[in-house]
RNA sequence: GCCGGUGUGGCGCAGUGGUAGCGCAACCGCCUUGUAAGCGGUAGGUCGUCAGUUCGAACCUGACCACCGGCUCCA
């Protein structure tokens, strides 16, 4: 997610005499200076932010930008990456400075250091940041005529020189060369004397006491200029706000976010485990675990099937040359599980289903009549991701692919993936997810060797998901160069509970396995032809898709997937029978009903049940038992007392088939 | 794969050189209770693994494994 580009304007543009500074003409308009609304910087009418102390090509139109505006923020965060790094050289005088972007909800400083940060270094930092921020420093713009002078000034600063060094790809966000312009920002105390000073494009905050407040979150390494083979420096992370408030609002988020951590929920819930045993990002799911994942195939299944789908099955493993054919090997023997030799041949895990499914298409002669044909089917697939990467259920080195082809003749293909982005988007507004935009992965014609096929051939590929995607009416969003080796997609990047985005589904277009598969079919005039084939994963994976529901209803499942839908809870011992007539009757209507029969009080049983966020509780005492009735309870804590037992099955029953949520998903 | 951090009963944690402790969960009792923790007792750990240092290692050193936070990568 990029931060928007543009800041809504405060006011009608300022008129001023040539000459004001930017501060004066924001004064004169009466803006604030100070505070929480306090306009940091303007735009110039060409886009670009300038400090305030910009006089020379001060412009009629120049905008103010005000500091809780998206820019107003990446520059009050670009300034707290400034007074970290003043605060880091004042602590560790040995290091050398990176690059300090804003990034979201903050920013980032890279050093070279000798010796790797603690965390307990930021401690340290963030006092001596304090310090500076109290005491009120300003940003003052230097500008260089000559490369020569400016790397005079950075001769201690060798990652520094090295920007100013960079000939072609300057990184624009960074700094500024071109015209020979280069600037360097001296750090003024509030008596005017250079305390600090370095390397970049500006702008800055008129001033430190802007910074309301701020946080150094974590130490990293990150490589220099993100290449794997530069050296790594030591990334400091922090977070900064105009006000306190922000900040504690924006530390509660993440709080919440830990709260719904899925893979903290898979342990408090008896979901899934990752046994050491079994290896790195290698899950076994657990019964309850397993009932949803169930029910979630079971869903995806049947609406498969009734979109057109035939269910395939296919095996683990195969022989080196299936993955020859359809091209992958070359491209990702790396990231697949060394091979096992046996009888004279090479076999492999699969790490794609569509070679198998290929072959099914193969299998016999194929009319134009069968066209679209749609395969589809539950694919187990083993990739082997780097140590480093694998991540809970959301990266896992054996996964299940809810995966489908459809092969089809050029001219369907449009009308395939919209049916596609069609029956996806219904798929995960069916599971909670509603609200997404969609992203474009093309082919980057600067890198040919990580691409096959023709100019021509992706352009027709990628025109027609541009088209299926701009009439969807969703936002999209470029993606250039992330398209797979032999063809372009469309992802669908879902939005969470609470905000946060995920890629799920995918459909992708494919006109290169057809080819090497040699596959055809036979035309109305006879003749033989090629088929497309359009990839389409709507979970993408079930353990990923897995591991965000958990985290999107902070394991609150809706009913459908709860693993135990109903419990009954006896206010006595004696209640407990009564109790259990229901659940069985419950059960006969498919739904999954317990009695807690445990010796703690009841109240205690519903703790238990609200831990365990099932989404009824069916409780009942003498007065139910009198009255023929139990009482519920659902998980947000709201209750209906004294619900005749009928009702009170055809309840549940309804809830249940119906899919929807009972109770607000955070509990 | 790279950098840093962490690894103690099912879960959450304490214990920095003298052969392991707390809370929850589990189990056993007592209590019989109307919407988020009643009380008492019992059992459970070769302290991630393997080497090494030491009279002695959960604690110090090394290697490996796993996890966490990032980077790089993600068909």
């Amino acid at each position: 997610m990029s931060a928007p580009r543009t800041s809504a304007p405060l006011a009608d543009p300022v008129v001023v005499p040539a000459g004001t500074t930017a501060a004066d003409a924001v004064a004169a308009a009466g803006l604030p200076v100070n505070g929480p609304k306090a306009v940091v910087v303007v735009r110039d009418s060409s886009g670009r932010l300038r400090d305030l102390d910009w006089t020379p090509e001060f412009e009629e139109s120049a905008e103010p930008v005000s500091i809780d505006s998206p820019d107003g923020l990446n520059v009050l965060r670009h300034s707290t990456a400034h007074v970290l790094a003043q605060a880091v050289q004042d602590i560790f005088p040995e290091a050398k400075l990176g690059i300090g972007p804003p990034i979201d909800n903050g920013f980032y400083y890279d050093f070279g250091v000798p010796k790797p940060f603690h965390p307990d270094d930021l401690d340290k930092l963030e006092k001596r940041m304090q310090e500076i921020i109290k005491s009120g420093q300003t940003f003052k713009r230097r500008r260089f005529a000559s490369l020569e002078e400016a790397k005079a000034e950075l001769a201690d600063e060798p990652f520094k020189l090295e920007l100013v060094d960079i000939k072609g790809d300057v990184d624009a966000e960074v700094m500024e060369v071109g015209g020979g312009e280069l600037t360097i920002y001296d750090n003024l105390t509030k008596d005017g004397e250079r305390c600090w000073g370095d390397l970049c494009r500006g702008p800055h905050l008129p001033t430190t006491r802007l910074i309301g407040a701020f946080k150094l979150m974590r130490v990293a390494a990150a490589y220099w200029r993100g290449s794997e083979r530069n050296p790594q420096l030591q990334r400091v992370y922090g977070t900064a706000w105009p006000t306190r408030d922000q900040l504690k609002d924006y530390l509660k988020l993440l709080e919440e976010a830990a709260r719904r951590d899925h893979r903290k929920l898979g342990t408090d819930l008896d979901l899934f485990s990752f046994p050491d045993e079994l290896g790195s990002g290698l899950a076994v799911f657990h019964p309850k675990g397993g009932v949803i994942k169930r029910e979630m195939e079971d869903y995806v299944r049947a609406r498969h099937i009734e979109e057109g789908f035939q269910y395939v099955g296919s095996p683990h493993i195969s022989k080196e040359g299936l993955f020859h054919t359809s091209g992958h090997l070359p491209y990702y023997a790396d990231t697949m599980f060394p091979p096992m030799e046996f009888e004279g041949a090479n076999y492999y895990l699969k790490a794609m289903n569509c070679p198998m499914h290929n072959l099914i298409f193969r299998s016999r002669g194929r009319s134009y009549r069968e066209l679209p044909l749609r395969l589809f089917e539950f694919g187990s697939v083993y990739r082997y991701e780097k140590s480093g990467v694998v991540h809970g259920l959301t990266r896992v080195r054996g996964l299940t692919q809810d995966d489908s082809h459809s092969y089809c003749t050029p001219e369907q293909a449009g009308a395939e993936v919209r049916h596609l982005l069609n029956f996806v988007l219904s798929l995960l507004r069916d599971f909670g997810l509603d609200d997404y935009y969609l992203e474009l992965s093309t082919r980057d014609d600067s890198k040919p060797d990580k691409f096959v096929g023709s100019e021509a051939e992706w352009a027709t590929a990628t025109a027609v998901l541009e088209e299926v995607a701009r009439e969807s009416g969703l936002e999209l969003v470029a993606d250039p160069g992330g398209a797979a080796f032999y063809g372009p997609k469309i992802s669908v990047q879902a939005r969470d509970a609470i905000g946060r985005t995920w890629q799920m589904s995918t459909i992708q277009y494919d006109f290169n396995q057809p080819k090497g598969f040699n596959l055809e079919y036979q035309a109305a005039d006879g003749t033989r032809q090629q088929p497309v084939m359009i990839h389409s994963a709507k979970f993408g994976s079930i353990e990923r898709f897995f591991g965000v529901l958990t985290e999107h209803y902070a394991g609150a499942f809706p009913a459908w997937l709860a693993p135990i839908q109903v419990v009954g809870i006896p206010i006595r011992d004696d209640h407990a029978d009564y109790l259990a007539e229901f659940v069985a009757k419950l059960r006969k209507e498919g739904i999954r009903a317990e009695v807690d029969y445990s010796d703690d009080r009841m109240q205690k049983k519903i703790r238990t049940a609200q831990q365990q966020k099932i989404p009824f509780m069916a409780i009942a005492g003498d007065d139910d038992v009198s009255g023929g009735t139990v009482s519920f309870r659902y998980r947000d804590g709201s209750q209906r007392n004294g619900v005749a037992i009928d009702e009170a099955v055809a309840h549940v029953v309804e809830v249940v088939r119906s899919r929807v949520n009972t109770g607000p998903s955070a509990e």
